[in-house]
DNA sequence: TTCCAACGAGACGGACCGTATCGTCTCGTT
DNA sequence: AACGAGACGATACGGTCCGTCTCGTTGGAA
C-alpha cells in the first residue's frame, strides 16, 4: 500500500480523465457512469484511474470542484436584500439541471462513503455554510437577528427548504419559491 | 409485456421476500443488497421477485411501508407544543441508523427512478407532509400562523432542516435541536 | 544517458444484472 | 377425473462493471 509517486504525474492523464468523468456524468447521469466508461473515455489504462483515487465519487467531485464558482455573500447592511438575492441565485443554479443531477447525486452517495462524505463537506458544503453563517453574525451585530439564536441552526433554516425541495422535487423551484422562502426566513430570524 | 395474475400470486413468496428483503437490508446496508441475495435468502427464484417489482428500490420500498407507522400530528391549539412534541419525535426516528440508512439510500435511488420516486411520495414522504399541511391550516385559522403564508413553503420551513443536517450530518441530532428549531419555526410562522 | 515508476492496454475472477427456460406444483374449468 | 394455464423454485445465460494483476512502453528526474 505504498504511495505513488506525484512529481511524475502525467497531467495529460489526470486531465483527460477530470474531463471524461465531467462529460460522462452530464451525458449518462451519475449513476449509469462507470470507471471503466471514464477510463475509455479518456483514453487511460483503469489502472491510472485507481491509482489516483479511490472511488468514482471522488474523480467526479474532482471534476465537478474544477469547473464550480463560489457562493458569494454580499453584505449590503439589508439581511433581507441579501438573503433575497442569494436564495434566488441559489435556486437558479439549483434548478439547472445539467449540473444539478450531478450534485444530487453525489450528496446521496456520500451515505455509503465517509472518506467521499468528508470531502464533500470540506471542499463543497462547508464553506458555502460557513460563508452564510458569517452573514448571520454580521446582521446578529446589527440586531437584523436576534440575540440568543443558534446561528447553526438558523443556517439551515434558510438553506434546508432548498434542500428539500431540490431533492425531494416536491413543489415548483422558481424565483417565487425564493422570494416566498426569504420572507419566512427574515421572520424566523428577527 | 403482459402482467401476471395477481390472484394467485403465493402469499407464502410474497411474504418471503418482503421479510428477507428487509432482513437483508438491515443486515448489509441498501447498498450491498441484491435481488439474488433477497431472492437466495426468501427461499424464491429471482423471476418471482423480477415477476411482482420492478426494481430493487421498489422491493425495499414495500418492505419498508409494511412495518411503517404514520405521523400522527396531535392538535392541542397549542401550535409550537404540538411541533416540538412532533420535531422531537421525528429527530429521535431518523437519529436511528438502522432505518435511517435505507431511508436515505432509497432518496439516493429515487434521482434515477421516476417510478420508485413517485412511489415513495405517494406512500412515505406525501401523507407525512399533507398530514403537516393540515395542522398548520388549523393553525392559520386560529391566527398562530399569519395568514398570507404559503403553507408549502411553511412545511418545509419546518422538515428542511430537518432533513438538510439528516442527510449533511452537519450538526448534532438530538432534542436540544429539535426544540431550537420548534422555536425558529413558530417564529418564522406567527 | 540511465533508470524506474507511471503509463496505456487489457486479461482475469468475481458479483449481479435482467432474461429465458427448465420441470413442478397449484389451481379453476370442463 | 382429466386437463390446461400460469405461478413457482431453480438455474443457465450473456452482459456489465468491479477492483487487481500483469504486460510492454514511455517520459520525467537524477
Amino acid at each position: 500500500m505504498r504511495s505513488p509517486d506525484a512529481s511524475r504525474r502525467s497531467d495529460r492523464a489526470r486531465t483527460a480523465i477530470l474531463t471524461a468523468a465531467a462529460e460522462a456524468v452530464a451525458e449518462l447521469g451519475y449513476a449509469k457512469t462507470s470507471i471503466e466508461g471514464i477510463a475509455g473515455r479518456a483514453g487511460v489504462g483503469k489502472q491510472t484511474i485507481y491509482r489516483w483515487w479511490p472511488s468514482k465519487g471522488a474523480v467526479v467531485l474532482d471534476a465537478l470542484v474544477a469547473e464550480q464558482v463560489d457562493l458569494e455573500w454580499p453584505d449590503s447592511g439589508d439581511l433581507e436584500a441579501d438573503l433575497r438575492l442569494v436564495l434566488r441565485a441559489t435556486v437558479a443554479e439549483f434548478a439547472d439541471e445539467s449540473q444539478s443531477a450531478t450534485l444530487r447525486a453525489l450528496m446521496l452517495d456520500m451515505q455509503n462513503d465517509a472518506a467521499l462524505s468528508e470531502q464533500v463537506h470540506t471542499r463543497m458544503l462547508g464553506p458555502q455554510l460557513a460563508a452564510t453563517k458569517r452573514r448571520l453574525e454580521s446582521a446578529q451585530r446589527t440586531g437584523q437577528v436576534a440575540e440568543g439564536i443558534d446561528l447553526d441552526v438558523a443556517v439551515e433554516v434558510v438553506f434546508g427548504p432548498i434542500y428539500h425541495r431540490w431533492i425531494l422535487r416536491t413543489h415548483p423551484f422558481d424565483e417565487a419559491y425564493a422570494d416566498a422562502l426569504t420572507a419566512l426566513a427574515v421572520r424566523a430570524l428577527r
